[in-house]
DNA sequence: GTCTATATTGCGATAGAC
DNA sequence: GTCTATCGCAATATAGAC
């Protein structure tokens, strides 16, 4: 292994194993062989399994970020969400690893959870909230409907068709091609609640 | 220990313990010792640690099987929906630890997602395709809707607040005095998205 | 920076006494 | 039906050679 190309391998085969099989189900000595490294670079580049976790989940999470610039985003509050949905999809397809840390850690948190996921999750909503604020003193939607509430669900109808893939598969066609027909119908849903 | 409560005390203090830190995350000392049962009980009654945990999910997804009398449940289609959200609040509350279980297979999954997890998911989804379907022919639903997006869409709104509870919980108001809010604001979204 | 070899601990499972 | 004691193995981590 060439240089510390090393680190970037056990990064890189890492992320599959631990979304696959969760921190505790994963073993140093399966990590090692699947990055072709040898184990004792795991604790000398992340000092121990758990550290390795911790980069995983932070380069994963990382693609949250973009979420914040929603908030500068040109556009109604309307179109802001759709942003969203249409960034969600969009960060699925190319980082098809990261629900699976997310839900992972939403259900058996590790010492990442405080650290790294809550944060991020919290930044999103936070975006989130304050885009429906905006709708909401524009007149553009009801002033009626409970805020939290309402990002949750608007979350959960884009999520969860993610989340539950691994179930549905043979019942639902998640085929990329549908990415538009879903980012639509999420779209029209919403926009038929909450529009005043 | 007396007679065979062995059995039920082992499942009993199993539950929250691989609800929190997943199958991997617990050992058997651990368990034994939470039930206040030899160790050598685990083998004995359900032949391993994988039994024990097949046990307590066979158990919890147990609960699940009421929705299947939606189907013959009286009420138009859209009040169906509602009988399935109030439901599925209700079983949240009543069996806090289903909803951990649930996401843990679908990211995780052990032998028990292909022979527990999914078939109970597919039914689910099955009931509420169903009512969808009636609710289109009997023209109170919008025939334009993608049928499968528009149930995942629902099961996703209400899921989705329970599960994102451990990185809200400061953020939104999760307590059950708020449910009946809850039902209510779903339905509400639901009913302007879908009635024809 | 990378390897081998090993220390140490914990795991799940069970034989056999009672 | 329940216990103690232990087996066999895999876990993580690291000391020390190169």
């Amino acid at each position: 292994m060439a240089e510390n190309d090393c680190r970037s391998q056990l990064i890189a085969a890492a992320t599959p194993l631990f979304a696959a099989k969760g921190f505790h189900g994963v073993g140093v000595r399966e990590l090692a062989a699947a990055a072709g490294v040898n184990i004792s670079m795991i604790s000398y580049y992340f000092k121990g399994k758990e550290g390795l976790y911790a980069a995983v989940l932070s380069e994963q999470f990382s693609t949250l970020k973009s979420v914040a610039q929603l908030a500068t985003a040109q556009g109604d509050p309307l179109a802001k969400f759709e942003l969203y949905v249409r960034a969600t999809v969009a960060r699925y397809r190319k980082t098809p690893y990261l629900l699976r840390f997310y839900t992972s850690e939403l259900t058996n948190p590790t010492p990442c959870f405080e650290s790294i996921v809550k944060p991020a999750i919290r930044g999103v909503l936070r975006v989130l909230l304050d885009n429906f604020y905006e709708g909401v003193s524009s007149r553009q939607f009801r002033s009626d409907l409970n805020p939290a509430d309402t990002v949750l669900a608007l979350a959960g109808m884009i999520n969860f068709y993610f989340l539950l893939e691994p179930a549905t598969a043979e019942m639902v066609d998640h085929a990329p091609e549908r990415d538009e027909e879903l980012i639509r119908h999420v779209m029209e849903l919403l926009a038929r609640g909450i529009l005043a």
